[in-house]
DNA sequence: TAGTTAATTGAAAATAATTTTCATTTAGCA
DNA sequence: TGCTAAATGAAAATTATTTTCAATTAACTA
């Protein structure tokens, strides 16, 4: 479950921000899709709904949408900056298919004793942490399976 | 220590590359630094010492380097595609100073029960990771420490 | 060591990605 | 219903990356 329609107006609008049908466009987009989109592909889809709306306008909205924290950057693979909704509250990470781009959440990373360990020494005041898994998804391995047992 | 010259040359003349003064120099360039450099930084400090290479090589080079596991992109903070050079052997990961861009390696991430268990969880065939922590570096602290006092 | 050849290079052009500028429009509020 | 600061879109500017192609060169062979 991701946040409200809600939740989300409310804390762009607490942060100095107006809700604008674009927001609006690019967020469904953005909450609808399972996958990581880049920005041209999120603008894409966004041109679909609403042609008058600009590139220009989506990479604005996604930089405020990350800042505030609303989505997430993800990096591995191939092209950087592409985004997904952010599950609400809680910190989390993802799993990345790295034949289809499938995108599994999962948050129980507990670093947290590697954390202190890097910290003393390496005195470090550690603030945050970028951490990914690549793969095979479910359904790549059977592809992969079937594509042996074929041959 | 990183790969030595000699090791660096024939791991890629195995690989069908030639070894040529340009690689060289790029390799040197990021070997000497402990930062992370982007592609048109190291263009920079390449291009002092040897006037007519092109930045199109510095990123050829810098592809081939990847590919061959010889040098490591670094992701978090601003700029995506940086690279460093990379430990011989050891899988490791990286601590990066947000502030003044500091980058510190360590090795044992030990996430294998976090892998097996994503792994049982998610039907996931995990194939690599990515890690890094962010915050501020040794140097970056005091220096924060000061100001403040200075207030 | 000279000759051969496929790989590599650099310059320029092409393409792609991102940011800036600015005149016009609009969301949110009184 | 206005008012105003924020947001938008179009175009231009900037930056990053890739492609193309003729000239050069590293590595191998005779
Ligand atoms: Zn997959
Ligand atoms: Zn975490
Ligand atoms: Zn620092
Ligand atoms: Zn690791």
């Amino acid at each position: 479950m991701t946040f409200t329609q809600n939740k989300i107006a409310s804390i762009l609008r607490h942060s100095g921000y107006k809700i604008t049908p674009q927001r609006r466009a690019v967020l469904n987009i953005i909450s609808q899709s399972h996958d990581h989109l880049t920005p041209a592909a999120i603008y894409e889809k966004v041109h679909q709904q609403h042609p008058r709306i600009g590139l220009v306008t989506v990479y604005r909205t996604l930089d405020i949408l990350a800042e505030l924290g609303l989505i997430c950057e993800v990096h591995s693979g191939g092209s950087c900056r592409s985004y997904l909704m952010r599950r609400p509250a809680e910190h989390h990470h993802h799993l990345i298919c790295s034949d289809c781009g499938a995108v599994i959440d999962f948050t129980d990373c507990d670093l947290s004793n590697l954390e202190q360990r890097l910290a003393r020494e390496a005195h470090f005041e550690i603030k945050g942490h970028l951490l990914e898994f690549t793969g095979l998804c479910r359904d790549c391995r059977k592809r992969m399976k079937q594509k042996k047992a074929a041959r």
